[in-house]
This record gives C-alpha cells, structure tokens and sequence, in this order.
DNA sequence: CCTTGAACCTCTAGTCGCTGGAGGAAGTAG
DNA sequence: CTACTTCCTCCAGCGACTAGAGGTTCAAGG
C-alpha cells in the first residue's frame, strides 16, 4: 500500500507542499521514488505525518515535534520529557482560554448593548488592556 | 507624560522594533518626534499598544485587531455595523474556545497518564497519534 | 560645559512555518 | 494515443516579527 504525495496529502489532511516541506526540515526522511522521480509513501509515513500534524493543531512547534519523535523510541525517561512538554502547552491553553473568556465576555455585552440601540462607551480595550488577565507565561 | 520608545517598549511588555513594526504598517499612528528625532508617545498610545500585545497574544491577527481597535474607537459608528463586526469576532473567539478546549482535554488525558510514571503506561505518543481525538474544527 | 554611555535612529536581512506560482515531466483514464 | 491531472524543482512571498550594522541623540555625572 503506497501514497502519492496528493493521496498522503489527502489522507494527513496536510497540503502537498507542506510534506515537502517537512521532508528539507529532516522532520520526514525522503521517500522512495518511482522510476519517474515521484514520492512514493506507506502507512508507516501517514501515521507519522498524522503524529505531526496533529501535534501542530496542539500548538507544538517543530522542534517540540522533533523531540517527541525522538523521545518515541527512547525508554525510561522519556515520559517525563514529553511529560513536561505537554504540561508546557497544557498551561499555555489555560491562560488563553482564561483571558478569551474575559474578551467575549465584553463583546457579549456590547453586542446585547448595541441591539437596544445604545453603542455605549466601549470597554473591550480596557479588558484586553487588564493585566490582572494577563499570564505571563509565553514560550 | 510622554514616553520614549523604551519606556513604551517596558510598559506595555513588547520589543521596541515591534513598536515600529507596528508604526510602519500603520496600526499604530506616527508620534511626535523630539528636536533630534526620537518618538515620544503618550498614555493612550500606551494603552492601545496594551490591547495590540493582549490580542495578538490570544492569536487575533493584525488586520483583525485593525478592526477591533476601529470598533472600540467609534462609539458613533453605526449600531448595525458595530453589532455585525463585535457579533463576527464573538463568533471567532467561541470557536476558539471550544477548540482550546478539545486541546486541552487532550493535553489533561496525556499528562495525568503520563504522571503515573511507568514507560509502560505512556500514552502520551499514542494519544498524539490517534487521530480519533484530533478536533476537526479548524478556521 | 563636556564627556560618556545608554538608548535612539534608519535600513537591511533573517526567522519560522508554511504557501503559491512558473515551467516542465510523469502518471493515468478513456 | 491523447488529454488531463498530478507530480517535479526552484524560487518568491507571506505574516509578524527580530536582530544587526552603523550612525545620532539624549541625560546624567564630573
């Protein structure tokens, strides 16, 4: 069983140049080709190109992907790295969800405001601007 | 009270080329200049540069925080027009924030799993991998 | 006043993680 | 065998900064 790059584009839902992409960064190997020249993958492949994809949709970066790759085949202390990586992002997730609750919070209200005909005076700037929401925990 | 580059770049927690970044593509207005050149802001400029940091910290894009800083300065502005935008940005954060939300269930499983120490148990690559749990609402 | 050193100026170029186009070759369905 | 899609490489560009070079201005201490 083996994928063109559109068919494994497809099967990641990953665009075509972005596995060509991966493949330069060293976060794919290069494939096989056909006698042709053409990228040939297997099942081995979408399932890693799945792993990054989704660990991108998590918020990852490259070389936190790299590291989890890396750490797949290693024991004993691998858990607590990746441990630590998720724990990472786990934090970054809760405080951007904490301060987008305030933010739609005040839109909410001015939206309600605006349907009874009052554009009253706008306090979306002073809750974006509140360091009391702010967490300062940026990577 | 006026600041100069620095002085903004500190309190509103960006880089000072940032600051000009953001002056060269028009989100923030060219300030004063002393005798010798030099940018000299004041405490409003202070305080939308606050709301710029906040928002691109909860991944708006300029061109969106372009229009919130527009709707947050007109209070006169048509209510129809108001309404329209705060309602398409309310709709963006929600969506945001039940997709925050899925990541972070996520990231919970993988780090309580993960806590439990042995290499046996680490799910943690597995639960990357499975596709099953990705959130498949992407903008 | 004068010196010193930090902070400022402009300009250019680099970063990350893609994304798209040009121009052409390879694969495939009818 | 033709027509059409998909693939190839290379290169340019995007958003949103970030860093450096090389020079100027400011503010504080002597």
């Amino acid at each position: 069983m083996d994928f063109s790059i559109g068919a494994l584009a497809r099967e990641a839902e990953v665009k075509v140049p972005t596995i060509r992409y991966y493949e330069q960064i060293g976060l794919l190997a290069a494939p096989p080709r056909t006698e042709g020249g053409q990228r040939r993958y297997d099942a081995e492949t979408a399932d890693r190109l799945k792993f990054i994809r989704h660990a991108r949709d998590l918020g990852f970066e490259i070389e936190a992907i790299r590291e989890l790759l890396e750490l797949t085949g290693a024991p004993e202390r691998s858990c607590a790295a990746v441990d630590a990586i998720a724990r990472r992002h786990l934090e970054d997730i809760e405080a951007r969800m904490r301060r987008l609750a305030a933010l739609r919070d005040e839109l909410r209200r001015m939206v309600v405001e605006c349907g009874h005909g009052r554009v009253s005076e706008c306090r979306v700037l002073h809750t974006l601007a509140d360091h009391r929401l702010c967490a300062h925990d940026h990577h």
